[in-house]
DNA sequence: GTGCGGAGTGGAACGTGTTCTATCATGTCA
DNA sequence: TGACATGATAGAACACGTTCCACTCCGCAC
């Protein structure tokens, strides 16, 4: 599954073509971490990452694409090093909260990138699903794997419940980010959120 | 607390300022339902509602204000129709679950006008705060209200928990929602996820 | 080499949200 | 009644996402 995506993101085109992708979403980014969503111009994008305003369109068709875009390759980094470190806690509810935590540290620490990200996502719409199911599935791994590490790594089948909490999970998390991004929810309200969500889910 | 926001809503101005700014939201209700958020175009609400591009901006600053004000006024309907009939149910849950699915029923109907108002919410900013609480507070208030009828019929406070596990279903609604409305999710989908998340939050 | 097709470039142009300006209408106070 | 403040109007102007066009450049078949 994770195929088609890989290929679509990474492995098309000439190693000029990947080059110049990267350097769109490297600009992207920078630009999001200065000044959030609204700092994101096409042009301004086009100009960083030196690549005409009508090569940016031929890879990102739209703006709301080219965020979504980002926030998968950021989540893929993100994904990646959890990969590698055992989570701690004795529970899966300890767990899940553990790695929901550390994200939103990290995010919390780049504001405007979290924003004009998270924005982008709320405002996607059916024409980015591949992105956007893309950012949804790496999410929900993120959190079945923090739910049961044993399983996951043996590669089993989680049950359709288990995906559909982890689902839940993603949501609340998701909306509490929004929450914050737009400034109406503190840390702690955000946090506390997360948690009364978490511990309902899975106690056990 | 409701006090200050029906004030900014309905009892400021004279009798005509009133009556502008009805027409305002009924023009904006009426082109969102036949062409969702992009057909909500400033120039159009302005012209359907007879006062001019300036006059809508003095009464709603925003596309954003504007959109989520009528989803305010659209919230205070629904809910004023809960607020009269019994709600069916023997426990919680059902109760709320009921409550939500009869919601999304009666938003089903007119996809687009929930896509209009739904994608305003979630891009809405810090700016538009007091619109946005005023709708989360009529949304969370619909779920305590069916959580526990009695008690909010006696006007008794409910506990911190209670309020937040209202909070989380909302966010889960909320998120469901734009599932729905974005494309990425059928019907089906969407109300199993709400019943998972609500009998997982209000097990007994 | 020559010709060809596809990708990249620079820049004009268009649509829609937002702002601004000049003018007009209305209701209040003296 | 007349002066004035406040709000409404028409419409120009601006910003940024998006589209389009004419042109160039590069790699490849012949």
């Amino acid at each position: 599954m994770t195929v088609s995506n890989s290929l679509s993101s990474d492995e098309l085109g000439s190693a000029a073509q990947r080059e110049r992708r990267k350097r769109i979403l490297d600009a992207t980014i920078a630009l999001a971490s200065e000044g959030g969503f609204d700092a994101v111009q096409m042009r301004s994008v086009a100009d960083q990452a030196e690549v005409a305003l009508g090569t940016l369109y031929r890879y990102f068709p739209s703006k709301i694409h080219l965020l979504v875009s980002a926030l998968g390759r950021e989540f893929e980094r993100a994904e990646a090093q959890f990969a590698q470190r055992e989570i701690p806690g004795d529970t899966a509810a300890e767990r899940v909260v553990n790695v929901l935590k550390t994200t939103s540290r990290g995010v919390r620490g780049d504001a405007h990138l979290t924003e004009a990200l998270t924005r982008a996502f709320m405002f996607a719409d059916a024409s980015v699903r591949t992105e956007i199911d893309h950012v949804g599935m790496l999410m929900t791994r993120m959190v079945t794997r923090a739910m049961d590490p044993t399983r996951d790594a043996a590669g089993d089948e989680l049950s359709e419940t288990d995906i559909a909490i982890a689902q839940v999970i993603g949501d609340v998390w998701l909306s509490a980010l929004v929450g914050w991004v737009t400034g109406r929810a503190s840390v702690a309200e955000t946090s506390q959120k997360i948690e009364v969500a978490v511990r309902l889910l899975l106690r056990d």
